[in-house]
DNA sequence: GATAGACCCTGTAGCAACTACAGGGTCAAG
DNA sequence: CTTGACCCTGTAGTTGCTACAGGGTCTATC
């Protein structure tokens, strides 16, 4: 390697990156196609390692590859108004709160579920009888509610 | 349709269910192969509408289709002990309680910085400070935490 | 009996965001 | 001079669907 730039494996170090996710977001053009040795190896110079490090930050926040190419193209408007990166981190803040009320719920559910099982058999297990209502097993005329 | 059966647009009504869904459930083998009317359309039965049911209601509660697999296998026997359904759902619990760990960690990181935004220009950005560690700017000492 | 529209069929490709090969080339150490 | 760690390209797999394309069928209406 010529020095002041690194390998792919020494940027994957540096970043706690896979390998070939690096080489993934060189090909979505998520991060610029860097040089080559003359054996045809990637050489990383430090822009491709900080760019490298705000896509991983960006991920790290849950942000898609979609918004975090957003971000990066904000970032390097310097003058701009930060409106913008203000709407997609609260647009990805409102989505993560959204998952995280289902999740909250789901679990829930799951654990009155586990709670009600009786570690008998499973003709009276409280878990299969949730995910199949069988109106000829024990309760006939329960309503199928879902 | 013969008397008794349902078609596959019926079945998906009744199942809150795709179309498409149903015939890719068909295709990895979820549900069985259901019989054929004259012109090849399926000709879906009761059992069929049962076992769909249970799908649908492991996938709300959050169950992979191969715990889904495992659950209806286990469903239907019915003399031996629940354990293992006990087992998978307490795995899913643990993993949905893992995720939502994660998220609230999230929310709050992400709620932090869209609080900190002053909504100026880019180059003063919180948002896009967290992202981007510059270490040129404002803070050349601090330290890069992740 | 023609035709429109709703339904059904198969097969394939696309989504996100990677991950995992296969089948090779390169390079430094011992 | 060989071993092992690294690098290259290209392709296919993952999960759980979803969306066509390009056909066939069925029912109702004119």
């Amino acid at each position: 390697m010529p020095k002041g730039t690194f390998s792919i494996g020494e940027l994957a170090r540096l970043t706690g990156t896979k390998v070939e996710t690096i080489r993934y977001y060189e090909r979505i053009a998520l991060l610029p196609s860097p040089a080559r040795t003359r054996a045809n190896y990637r050489a990383y110079a430090d822009d491709h390692l900080a760019r490298l490090s705000f896509v991983r930050r960006g991920r790290d926040l849950g942000f898609s590859l979609d918004h975090v190419r957003e971000l990066l193209a904000l970032a390097g408007e310097r003058d701009q108004s930060c409106a913008d990166v203000d709407r997609i981190a609260r647009t990805h803040l409102t989505e993560v709160e959204r998952k995280l009320a289902d999740l909250t719920a789901l679990g829930d559910e799951l654990r009155q579920l586990i709670d009600q099982c009786r570690h008998g058999r499973i003709a009276e297990c409280r878990i299969i009888e949730a995910l199949a209502p069988m109106p000829d097993t024990r309760n006939p005329e329960a309503p199928c509610r879902r």
